[in-house]
DNA sequence: TAGATTGTTAATCGATTAACAATC
DNA sequence: TAGATTGTTAATCGATTAACAATC
């Protein structure tokens, strides 16, 4: 009985953090758990949490509760895990390089079909098994097999320039991580901002009281 | 005319964007801002921007708006850019150096007084013109003279371990880098997640539609 | 069966938006 | 001065919480 109204942000951000602890518990061989007590682990609400999922189906059965590895894989599906998803990373610099070597891609359901670079010494190398081709060859490439997903980890001067050619080139969706406001307008591209700063000044004021 | 009610967190993780386009506002050399103009650059409405600051005071004018430098200073001192927070770094791998080498941590107000690591190569080396000390001296160090945030780019295996480390030895706040939920419940300690998983996964779902 | 826990409806709470008098 | 734009109060909207009949 999925329900297309129209979800809302707060609970597509929930969403991952739910699965986060889904996935622990299965690892620890926990087979079921009631709304409460995922509530407790993630500090939700068990009102909530049978808000949030009741939005995509019925996944749990009264008395029992929710098994764990169904409703994981259940939340994986909604989140487009296995919708086989594609994505290109754009810039090898330290962070671009840091997320190749330590992000679980695979596991996500992202596959990694290229990197681009500009650093000649790079090009024609492979890293975390995936080819590094030069940026000036972005378009043609991607041109002739687009990709869904575009990872941005360029130097901030060309990341609103490097964002306007991913969006020509059709990706569904930018993964920005550089520091920059990407103000590109287009309806159909979804833009997810991974903003260091943002973050560290929210935990500065924070602490700060 | 501060008023210290209780600022909702909504509003405190709108700041940091404020600050963000003020500041590119400020280098493009504008001196002046209203309301619906910041909003029409932020994506936010007139409105929400008035309400938000006007939980700190009154920053603006009537028939002009707002200077962008000193609403910049402003709100670069509501989120405590001026409190000489001082920092450590736990974990200097891929993820840490990165950051080292690309955030600057000083243009935000925060100090990096020490790296810790467990790499007997890495130990007595600079990065980034920070000392790098063995992660066994966390202990002494810290007891001997606090900081305020630690900074956790530590593999996922330990997180949990050196967060809590982290907690006794009184910091006030944790940027947590691993993908862990450190489960901390500290009332007088802030956690501020950086869950790389949670922003690809929300991604993942707003491409899926 | 009796106890537990769901999905959902209704009530509450909080956050956003609209409106406007005050005033630069 | 007249026009613009603030800070703030009131109205609206949406999200969270509470309650409970349904049922495993």
């Amino acid at each position: 009985m999925k329900k297309n109204n129209k979800i809302s942000t707060a609970v597509i951000r929930r969403l991952p953090r739910y699965y986060r602890h889904l996935e622990a518990l299965h690892q620890n061989g926990v087979v079921r758990i009631s709304s409460s007590a995922l509530g407790e682990r993630t500090g939700l609400t068990a009102s909530q949490i049978r808000q949030d999922l009741s939005c995509f189906g019925e996944f749990g059965q009264q008395g029992y509760g929710y098994n764990v590895e169904s409703l994981m894989t259940e939340i994986a599906d909604i989140m487009g895990m296995n919708k086989g998803h594609t994505a290109v990373v754009v810039g090898a610099g330290r962070l671009g390089r840091a997320l190749l070597a330590n992000f679980p891609f695979g596991h996500y359901g992202v596959t990694l079909t290229a990197i681009y670079d500009i650093d000649p010494k790079l090009i024609g190398t492979t890293i975390a098994g995936v080819p590094v081709y030069p940026t000036n060859e972005l378009n043609t490439r991607l041109a002739a097999q687009p990709v869904d997903i575009g990872i941005l980890t360029v130097p901030p001067g060309v990341a609103a320039e490097t964002a306007n050619r991913l969006a020509c080139l059709g990706v569904k969706g930018i993964w920005n991580f550089t520091n920059m406001e990407l103000g590109l307008h287009l309806t159909d591209l979804v833009v997810e901002n991974v903003h260091f700063s943002d973050s560290l000044l929210s935990l500065s004021y924070m602490i700060s009281e």
